[in-house]
DNA sequence: CTGAAAGCGCTAACAG
DNA sequence: CTGTTAGCGCTTTCAG
């Protein structure tokens, strides 16, 4: 069961030479005029004998490690794990293995965590950028790797990117909600200024302006306890009294429903940015924007693999559009404590 | 911002050996006997020109690459993400890597994974074995490669492993119901004879005999599409009319919610097998049994990396106790729609 | 078609 | 304390 066998040993077993094997093991063997009965009777051999090449020589030999590093914010975060897992599954046909670590977010992680790819080298890269790590992304491309940022963006930086449209998302999500009939339409948000968020709360604001209803905006820290942000929701609700609420992430939702069930306070309309599997079976329904998380990981996967293969292109930025679920929570008017 | 910069490079600027180069960076100086003052100026110029070494060479030269590879059922599964969530922190502040793939419970897949990650020569495993992969593991086991397998084990298979107590967890969970007053307790699980789901079909019986009920036993495929098995539970419970369902893990926990809502049935009493982020927030909120995550995750990790350490130990076998979380769900007392 | 041989960059005997 | 050097296992010129 010991696993040591070598090119070389392969080559004496049959009395050729390791270029030959070498050349027949990595398909070049009509290039090479390698003839056809020679070639099988390697495979075969090789079959036999379960030999498997060093992957680790290899690399070293060829710089390349059939691995692609993802950095994400947290993997245990739905939107997250659904992503990684479709990502993996394509990246797996393709012969690539995924490595991955968790930022949360924090700019020295994420600094970090490149460079240990990096040093790992690995042949690409898939991220979500936290901020400040514009230099780290930079020095990225100026090494030419293959890269792209998703779920946001780095603005000004010609790079590839996928991400949904966060705007229109918001956008239509308030939209939604003044249709509905709500005045006092509430955003809940991250103190964060990153592209995702940023034009979750400029489709927010326009939606706002187009209705000609007030804004009321909460930001919390992402970082903070979860009942820590509970209560602070809990404050918000009572000192503003909103009517609807729209949360900018789905994780902001879950702690938001916590506050609206812990307080047992009329419960407001809401909206959440990221659908949730188990949103539709909540009591209200919950309304959420959802992200085409499909879509998602199929261009990710696909811009990167085409950069992997050597077709260089010119940054590719691509913009999905979400789709806003309706659902009964955005629809109970049992709670107009408008003004 | 080439990195290009190799040991001999930095040797030779400071007009010393390779070796002594090597020596401090592997923190051997001391060993060595080499100079503090050497010592400190090779580790400032190091950090001046910002030379990495080349971790591929390294690992090639050593035999050691620093990952550790995860081999999980579905990383898109909470239960599973929030662990290597949890794992990948521990690893990380060790200095190892984790590389993952999900197997989606399919031999095959997982046999290939393994396989897969012993050709880049990963230094542990971390494996939740899916059926059928005996042999597999048993070749890992007979190379010395540190391994610990969780969620489930391989009955007769000495070896580390980490698993809740499925049995005492399943017990509480149906004793509770029957203690409830719900005499048409039904479990729903899946066609599996792994460890967790065996065990967990073992409590229930037991909790079934102490309380002389009848069991009503629902089995479901999980590969199936999900409206398949709502519509196969619907027919389920009508059939059976249970007052009561213990679901087997949280996803079946989940459909079975679907189903039930879909079909506006009566609302049996439920108990789902591992917590959900959301199932204190349901209406009602749900019944669950909760792994202990963070348990699961130290002891996975430590025992790894004691054997990485070459602390060489018997096998360590860990089961930790699961805790029933009792909410609304199996209280309420609106349905008992028992004969 | 095939073989010899030069590395990929690093570690660690071994010999000063 | 330090330098030389032999590999780790594989790919890939460059000559046959």
């Amino acid at each position: 069961m010991k696993k040591k066998i070598l090119i070389s040993d392969i080559a004496k077993d049959l009395g050729v030479s390791v270029t030959t094997v070498s050349f027949i093991l990595n398909g070049k063997a009509k290039e090479k005029r390698i003839s056809d009965g020679l070639t099988k009777r390697v495979l075969d051999h090789v079959q036999k004998v379960g030999y498997k090449p060093n992957e680790l020589a290899k690399s070293l030999r060829t710089g390349k490690t059939k691995i692609i590093g993802l950095v994400i914010e947290d993997i245990s975060n739905p939107f997250f794990a659904n992503i990684a897992r479709l990502i993996e599954a394509k990246a797996y046909s393709q012969g690539y293995r995924i490595i991955y670590c968790s930022t949360d977010n924090q700019p020295d992680k994420t600094i970090e965590l490149i460079q240990l790819f990096r040093d790992r080298h690995v042949d690409g890269y898939i991220i979500t950028p936290s901020e400040g790590v514009r230099d780290t992304i930079e020095s990225l491309l100026n090494s030419q790797l293959p890269l792209v940022l998703f779920d946001r963006y780095i603005p000004g930086l010609e790079c590839n990117y996928v991400v949904s449209d966060n705007m229109r998302g918001a956008y239509d999500a308030t939209a939604h909600l003044a249709q509905q009939g709500y005045k006092r339409i509430a955003l809940v948000t991250l103190y964060s200024s990153q592209t995702q968020m940023r034009d979750r709360m400029n489709g927010y604001m326009r939606a706002i302006d187009t209705y000609k209803l007030q804004p009321y905006v909460k930001k919390v820290n992402l970082g903070d306890e979860e009942q820590a942000t509970v209560n602070d929701f809990q404050s918000f609700l009572e000192d503003q009294q909103p009517d609807a609420v729209f949360f900018a992430t789905n994780y902001l939702a879950i702690t938001g429903l916590k506050a609206i069930q812990q307080h047992h306070m009329p419960f407001p309309a809401v909206v959440s940015y990221d659908d949730h599997t188990l949103f539709k079976l909540f009591a209200p329904t919950i309304t959420a924007v959802s992200q085409p998380i499909e879509a998602i990981a199929d261009e990710l996967i696909n811009i990167l693999l085409n950069q992997l293969d050597g077709r260089v292109k010119a940054p590719k930025q691509v913009v999905l559009p979400s789709e806003l679920i309706i659902r009964e929570s955005s629809q109970v008017q049992i709670s107009s404590t408008a003004s």
